[in-house]
DNA sequence: GTGATTGCAAATTTTTTGCAAGATA
DNA sequence: TATCTTGCAAAAAATTTGCAATCAC
């Protein structure tokens, strides 16, 4: 629980209840949705509103203590894990999970390096390995 | 014109004015959100619905005429090019643009065909250049 | 003619907003 | 104590649904 805390503090946010459960939310789940992320705290804290979850999901975003995924349903997904790696996505259940390979990572950035765009920053790369879990 | 309703009937599809209207606007566009779909059709189409729009939408989707894109900021968004390919994405207004570089997807889909993934059958792989384009 | 498609209106789902009350540093 | 955060309630935005009327083949 004291890790939780330092994480956020170092992020440079309050320590608030609210913020200690978001968080062990999502480092229990990893990945996850707005209401998925709810459901998980409303076990240890039920009466905190949809609202402020949102809250502490978006300041979560902007300190960096969480990044946005790309889905295909229409949601906000989170991922606890902010360092750049890609990801399976199940297009049954819209479902991440992470697909650690850096030199997948590292073979792609170089490829990208050798390229030009002098019309675009480029900040970071998302690879999503797109498909369905075999039961 | 007659190209796009040739796409249509041959997507197994009945070519309603309708399904002709928001092909023309999808070929018009390439990459696009509902809305932006709507504000197009519109031009030409003003009775349109948006329900219809989504009717549409979905219709080519599960006929293959479009593919659905991966998006941050919680809407639909669809391709009128429905091969494998990958893409800018402007996180600032949220538009797409095609990157072709068949080498990019085949050394990344090679790579990935040298492991092996026992637990997930992958359809396709989404690869986005995530950033902004330079003013 | 028949089954598929469209239009409409209402409902659902997801996200955002404004502001008063409460908590953190 | 001053500022940031939370809770609430309402609104906005995006998508879905049911059904009757219409259209394509």
């Amino acid at each position: 629980m004291l890790a939780l805390k330092e994480k956020i503090k170092e992020a440079g946010l309050k320590t608030t209840p609210q913020r200690i459960a978001v968080y062990a939310a999502m480092r229990k789940l990893g990945h996850a949705c707005v209401d998925r992320v709810a459901e998980e705290v409303a076990v240890s804290f039920p009466s905190m509103t949809i609202a402020t979850i949102y809250n502490v999901l978006e300041s979560f975003v902007n300190s960096g203590l969480l990044v946005r995924r790309f889905s295909s349903n229409n949601k906000m997904y989170f991922d606890v894990n902010v360092y750049e790696h890609a990801h399976f996505y199940d297009t049954a259940d819209n479902s991440y999970e992470d697909f650690h390979d850096p030199e997948l990572v590292r073979m792609v950035m170089e490829y990208i390096s050798t390229r030009k765009f002098d019309n675009f920053n480029i900040k970071s790369v998302d690879i999503q390995l797109v498909g369905n879990k075999i039961a």
